[in-house]
DNA sequence: CGGGACGTTGACTCAAATCAATAACCGTGG
DNA sequence: CCACGGTTATTGATTTGAGTCAACGTCCCG
């Protein structure tokens, strides 16, 4: 049952972005943080930073709501630390992850539209966001047109990510959507200056499931597959990529390669394929 | 094999929206039809409309592409008449549809972030989109504040739709997932004012299976269950739903309701759920 | 240290993918 | 106007990936 790597503290060895976990919750930051944070450059964010005031900011607890679906819209935010999950709940009781938003990402934007929060957001880890009305959304953006880009490059990148997310769910080997899924956090790893062959996944089984609409049993066995294929090696929560070009080249095909009997170390194969 | 309905005159007799067919191409319509195309009132657009300029709008034909998946971000567009399917290549060849978008939705807005178009947009049908280059937009944003709401809330509209189509993909019977993208399109249709029980599919059974997540052969077999069931009647992409609260009920089911043989006029059952 | 959620693995079943063949439709040009 | 070829849609036969049910091991919080 050993298959799996165990890594040499894979408990609490994880680096803590929360900085000020010890502290008190923080109640604002100044405008230039969010500016920052959404990618200014720190000179243009301390040009508008002094004089257009603070932000307020709010703290949430691992598994907490930050909003819940259907719930009107109070509030956008920004996430500031920590990493959320948003779903929607179906009628029938069925949860359905629609995206894993981290630093810097938008949550709840799509209420603007309705007024209401057509999906939930809870949090992954203890984190903190920025929060503003729509009211002050409108008003900041007005006063502060360079805020008004960021906003606009962040809910343009959101969209971007939920076609990716189409990809994953797209009728495709279920090894293959999971392979794709952890690339993906891969990326996002390497883009915020972390290392793209190892993380900590910050979801559990059923959560990735849902988001790649699949059986969280056929996650569990997925992980095994990769994981016998030399692709990668998982201790629960903790995930080491391995092979990353065997990995894309797996990634990119769209039916499973067949499996010669179970260990074979190295399946994956890249297809070359004129369009 | 006449199982099928025929309908009074199925072609060409669809109202024709685009009551500018026979004139010569149009180049650039006042700021103020933007505006109410995106939602503002009347007295709001004519406010603005007049000083401020025209924006470009752009003819596309019927399966001509409005931008490619990889190209530089010179346009984003909003759809004034027509409808246009947003869909993405992947490596192997297989064409996953990302949206149907139509009257006032936006297109390309997601090139914003990174500079260039992750995804392309053909036309179904002839169309006419506003087109401005990003610093156009910027530029008309920062001096129409109203603008700029109605493409915050035009935005938010095309984040919530994606959570909807994710709710398309997930893991339940094809029917099901057919059920529930004819009640959106039944909705969009009733929301511009036509009638929400029969309409004119703008796509094809295969665009129609790639945005369902599903074989295109599932999407005709699917219909034909809907028909049988006696929720729909259709005639090649001429849709009739026959009953709307049975078909709602029907697309609330996570699980199929199981089949007693073949033709059974009444299957559909809603299920009380308690949270 | 106990209990409930989480994760893995196995056996079985079936919905839907795939392969295949035919029919309807549509634009085109003879 | 109709014949033609290509694309699109329907329908059937067959196979299989993954959903479901179930049992067990593991982790973690209180």
């Amino acid at each position: 049952m050993s298959r799996v790597l165990h890594f040499t503290n894979s408990r609490s060895a994880m680096p803590r972005l929360d900085g000020a976990s010890a502290r008190p919750p923080v109640l604002a930051e100044p405008l230039g943080e969010l500016l920052r944070l959404l990618g200014a450059s720190d000179d243009d964010a301390r040009v508008v930073g002094g004089p257009l005031g603070a932000v307020p900011t709010r703290r949430v607890t691992a598994g907490e709501a930050l909003f819940h679906e259907g719930a009107p819209a109070e509030t956008i935010h920004v996430v500031r630390v920590g990493s959320f999950k948003v779903f929607r709940t179906t009628e029938d009781g069925y949860e359905q992850v629609l995206a894993f938003a981290g630093r810097a990402e938008l949550l709840g934007y799509e209420a603007l539209a309705h007024g209401r929060h057509p999906n939930a957001a809870v949090a992954l880890e203890d984190s903190t966001v920025f929060s503003l009305t729509p009211a002050e959304l409108f008003d900041a953006v007005r006063r502060v047109p360079l805020l008004d880009r960021l906003l606009h490059r962040a809910v343009s990148d959101a969209l971007a990510d939920r076609g990716e997310q189409a990809g994953l769910m797209a009728p495709v080997a279920a090894e293959v959507r999971l392979a794709r899924f952890l690339l993906q956090l891969s990326r996002r790893q390497a883009a915020s200056g972390q290392s793209p062959r190892r993380f900590h996944l910050r979801m559990g089984r059923r959560d990735i499931a849902s988001y790649l609409g699949v059986a969280h049993e056929t996650v569990s066995r997925s992980f095994g597959a990769l994981v016998r294929w030399g692709l990668a090696v998982t201790d629960n929560r903790e995930v080491e990529l391995l092979d990353l070009p065997g990995l894309q080249a797996f990634a990119a095909n769209t039916r499973r390669p067949v499996d010669d009997g179970g260990h074979a170390p190295h399946r994956a194969r890249a297809v070359a394929v004129v369009g």
